[in-house]
DNA sequence: AAGCGTGTGTGAAATATTTCTCAATATGTA
DNA sequence: TACATATTGAGAAATATTTCACACACGCTT
């Protein structure tokens, strides 16, 4: 069933079970089932199933799935069956981590170009990427045509640049800088911030008062 | 009023509204409304409004939000209002990076022991913080009372390593492999993983075609 | 080829979350 | 003081998301 539209959450757990299908497929694991992979996930057999049912049905009843032709279909609704090239911006100790990570390549994704606007820093070298100077980012990425941008650079800077890459033709921004940034409709957000994972969890760790302990 | 549950999802978002409004008391504001701080974070006023409500009554009528009162208690209600120490198991790029990045000790965080297994970084320095074996783990942890482990280490190992540092004490990880872990019910994680959210966003990306576009 | 165990896809029901509204209250101004 | 404007807190309504439950289908065994 094509829908009209589907769940933006629907969307972010994609990667997610493609990614645990990868690890089964490396394991020389054929098949899977819904439940199998919701155990594996921590999540319930038939939201998986509900979740794939919006953009088809990849399964056989009484098997489950072939683990690599759900790979191949997710892959291709996601718009991985190609590879992505990424502009890294800011060369600091998270740009220089990002750039170098090797879970980009393996997964559909190409740094191929960073930024910087620190004189010190524009002409090194980062595995084997040339540090470019911030001042070149528009003509860059719109001669290469990137479209995908990460922020590796302090939060006072980063609504300035992110108005610099939306300028450029970026249209996903994944930002590491602590602040919620604007753009227009037609550009996507993603924020990693270690800070606010760590700030929920301490929510529930407090003197681990038992739930269950309340009066009455 | 003080509900028997807080949704999980609120308390992901009070993080958010503290880091916007620790940005206003930088910039000197003293006052601010459901409306502006909705503006600024791209959600609805309404729904700043009822997470807020969940925890007691926060605001003036017709005034909004002292910024000050409010990131006092966002801070009580996260268990903010003491600094929490935090374990990074890794010294690679990504472990690196962790231990040297300022925002955590800003923010109520303080990494205060690095370990790794590979004998060539037992022993180095990464900000002033001696890298330790591995197999001092648990001894370590529990000597410290360590409730919080940072994993910065490949996949493979990754579920190894969690329940060492579960048997140490440890009652919430953040993980930055990609792969989904288990844990018992008393342990929270959470998840950094930068290809997921990329993953996710190409899904937008495509060639553009404009949904409105489609016959029927 | 019939019976059994397994597992999908999906409508319906149950929950969860967000948005809508508006009475109540505060501030500023004339 | 009276009035205009701003803004909260919260019940109700609207949406969104998850879970339930089961008909249907596949593969294996006998």
């Amino acid at each position: 069933m094509s829908d009209n539209s589907i769940p933006k959450i629907v969307i972010s757990r994609l990667p997610v079970y493609l990614r645990a299908l990868s690890r089964m497929i490396n394991k020389g694991q054929l098949v899977t089932s819904s439940h199998e992979l919701g155990k594996a996930l921590g999540i319930s057999s038939a939201q998986i199933r509900k979740d794939l049912s919006h953009f088809g049905e990849f399964g056989k009843q009484g098997t489950g799935y072939q683990v690599e032709f759900l790979i191949t279909q997710l892959s291709q609704i996601l718009n991985l069956d190609r590879e992505w090239e990424v502009a890294v911006i800011g060369s600091g100790d998270i740009g220089h981590a990002i750039t170098r990570y090797q879970g980009f390549a393996d997964r559909g994704f190409r740094v191929s170009v960073i930024f910087d606007s620190d004189p010190q820093k524009v002409g090194s070298y980062i595995n084997g990427l040339e540090v470019m100077h911030a001042s070149q980012i528009v003509k860059v990425l719109r001669e290469r045509n990137i479209q995908i941008a990460m922020l590796a650079i302090p939060a006072e800077y980063a609504q300035k640049v992110t108005d610099t890459v939306v300028d450029a033709g970026v249209r996903a921004i994944l930002s590491y800088a602590p602040i919620s940034l604007n753009v227009p409709d037609h550009v996507r957000v993603s924020y990693i911030d270690p800070v606010t994972h760590l700030q929920s969890m301490t929510y529930y760790l407090s003197t681990e008062q038992d739930l269950m302990s309340q009066p009455l």
